[in-house]
RNA sequence: GGUCCCAUCGUCUAGUGGUUUAGGAUAUCGGCCUCUCACGCCGAAGACACGGGUUCGAACCCCGUUGGGACUGCCA
């Protein structure tokens, strides 16, 4: 074991995007166990963008992973860091390895390595670079890289905080190249030397990098540098078990944003994939930060749930103060062609609302009756209760309005004396009055509906009804 | 192929040798509530991958098998 166990240093955990794609679930999650370790132990979280891939790092991807870090609340104490901008230290490390021998330059081909891979995979063999420049003591030349010269023997164990002991064999590793011939470090190298520079005390991330921890680790030693802690999360995967990727649907933050999830019930969804807390589902982010800790978190991979995203985002919905939903309303109506509208009307109608929607797009749907002048008018619904035999009613009610308001408990006290008289179940009034109202088969009580868009609005609107009733 | 990791209801999980007829959540189904649609409430069905050990006793410990995943790049 190489680890530091005594005086335990300051915890500083850090996310590492590479800006080639938005920021997706796995990520997120990897970035919020980072964050909430951080904040638990009241240590720093930093940022750091891993852009050294020239051809496929974008700024574009940077600004929408910030954009979906800052949707989540993850703030960060540090950076964001590029390692771009970073590659003067790079060279620096790199030298000093040379200096001391515990690397060399190497001019094998990329064409001569792809071949000799393949021959030895035909062979049964491993795919490992076989050393043939390892003792050459080359030095540098057009196209030349440099790669790490790691022991032959021997073993490398580390104490995965989530896993458990893990121990590779050397013999099983290969030379690495940590220096590009175009003259930027490679993804091992650059982020050992930042770690360090960077003080990192817990390196906490996806499971697909366990195999990669013990080079890494050899790569600290050969710096002479202290190794931090391990933890290896399990992988999030697809509904069909495999590694989540663009072709399951939904899998950037920002997608399920425009899909009108609430960031708290994504933070939930996510923190509950892998840790837990007994039996508890439901998490407040301070909640998370109290109670999160790498010993509750699971070993083994898990399938992302959209049922049960969804079932807690509409619990948060419920939650919600209505102003808060009235803010985050407006592109969702705009989507539905709604751009002015009275701003006390949205504010009412959302209590009513909110227990029905499960997203914002659903709550911007339920809203549009009540903040539309004029509803559109279901075809179906039209044809099924606005027909000519209904206008006594609808003018039985109408003139109810005009007479007595839309108070609640006198509406319906009214209209449940109507439908007696009429020889009607409240349905027989309730529903072609629903229709009338907000142009759909379904909405919240009709009584409620009413208190809620006010005399003159129902007036107008079982007026409108009427003349499409009497044909 | 090699190396490493993983394995409880469809899904997310609780469970760390006996308190378990394996608990919760979600999804599904049924019922109640009811002016529609929801919310809510009640109920049903549903899992320890398999085989060996260890032990008085195993979902929990060990080994093997099977299955799944990751890595095996001059991507990160």
């Amino acid at each position: 074991m190489n680890q530091p166990t005594d005086n335990t240093p300051r915890v500083r955990t850090r996310f590492p995007p590479s800006p080639t794609g938005a920021l997706h679930l796995g990520g997120a999650r990897t970035a919020l166990f980072n964050w909430l370790f951080a904040r638990h132990h009241g240590g720093d979280f930093v940022l750091r963008l891993e852009d050294t891939d020239r051809k496929r790092s974008k700024q574009e991807h940077t600004d929408s992973i910030m954009a979906a870090m800052d949707w989540l609340g993850l703030d960060f104490d540090e950076g964001p860091f590029y390692q771009t901008q970073r590659l003067e230290r790079y060279r620096e490390a790199i030298d000093q390895m040379l200096e001391q021998g515990r690397a060399y330059w190497c001019h094998c081909s990329p064409e001569d390595l792809t071949k000799k891979r393949e021959a030895a995979m035909k062979a049964g063999g491993k795919p490992m670079y076989d050393g043939a420049c390892r003792e050459k003591n080359l030095g540098p030349a057009e196209g030349a890289v440099v790669r790490f010269k790691g022991p032959r023997t021997g073993s490398t164990t580390f104490n995965d905080l989530v896993k458990g002991p893990i121990t590779f064999e050397h013999k099983e590793l290969d030379d690495l190249i940590i220096l590009r011939s175009d003259g930027w470090p490679t993804y091992h190298l650059a982020v050992v030397v930042d770690d360090i520079d960077m003080a990192i005390s817990h390196v906490i991330r996806g499971d697909d990098h366990v195999n990669n921890t013990p080079r890494q680790i050899l790569l600290y030693q050969a710096l002479d540098a202290a190794v931090p802690l391990f933890a290896h999360v399990p992988m999030i995967l697809g509904p069909d078990k495999t590694k989540l990727s663009k072709r399951h649907g939904a899998t950037a933050v920002v997608d399920y944003q425009t899909l009108g999830y609430l960031p708290e019930a994504m933070i939930n969804a996510l923190a509950r994939l892998g840790w837990s807390h007994g039996d508890q589902e439901k998490f407040s982010l301070q909640e998370l930060v109290e109670l999160f800790g790498l010993d509750a978190v699971g070993r083994s991979a898990a399938v992302f749930d959209t049922d049960k995203l969804l079932h807690l985002n509409q619990r948060y919905i419920q939650e919600a103060e209505p102003a808060r939903l009235a803010e985050l309303l407006p592109p969702f109506l705009a989507e539905r062609g709604i751009t002015e509208y009275d701003q006390a009307l949205l504010l009412a109608c959302l209590p009513e609302l909110t227990p029905r929607a499960k997203t914002l797009v659903e709550l911007a749907d339920w809203a549009e009756p009540f903040l539309k002048a004029e509803p559109e008018m279901s075809p179906k619904a039209v044809k099924k209760f606005l027909k000519p035999e209904t206008s006594p009613v609808l003018e039985r009610v109408l003139a109810m309005v005009q007479e007595r308001g839309v108070e609640p408990e006198a509406m319906e006290a009214g209209v449940r004396e109507l439908s007696e008289e009429l020889g009607l179940k409240l349905g027989g009034i309730a529903q072609p009055v629903r229709v009338a109202l907000t142009g759909r088969t379904f909405s919240p009580g009709i009584f409620e509906v009413m208190a809620i868009l006010g005399a003159e609005r129902v007036i107008a609107r079982l007026k409108r009804a009427l003349a499409i009733a009497k044909g």
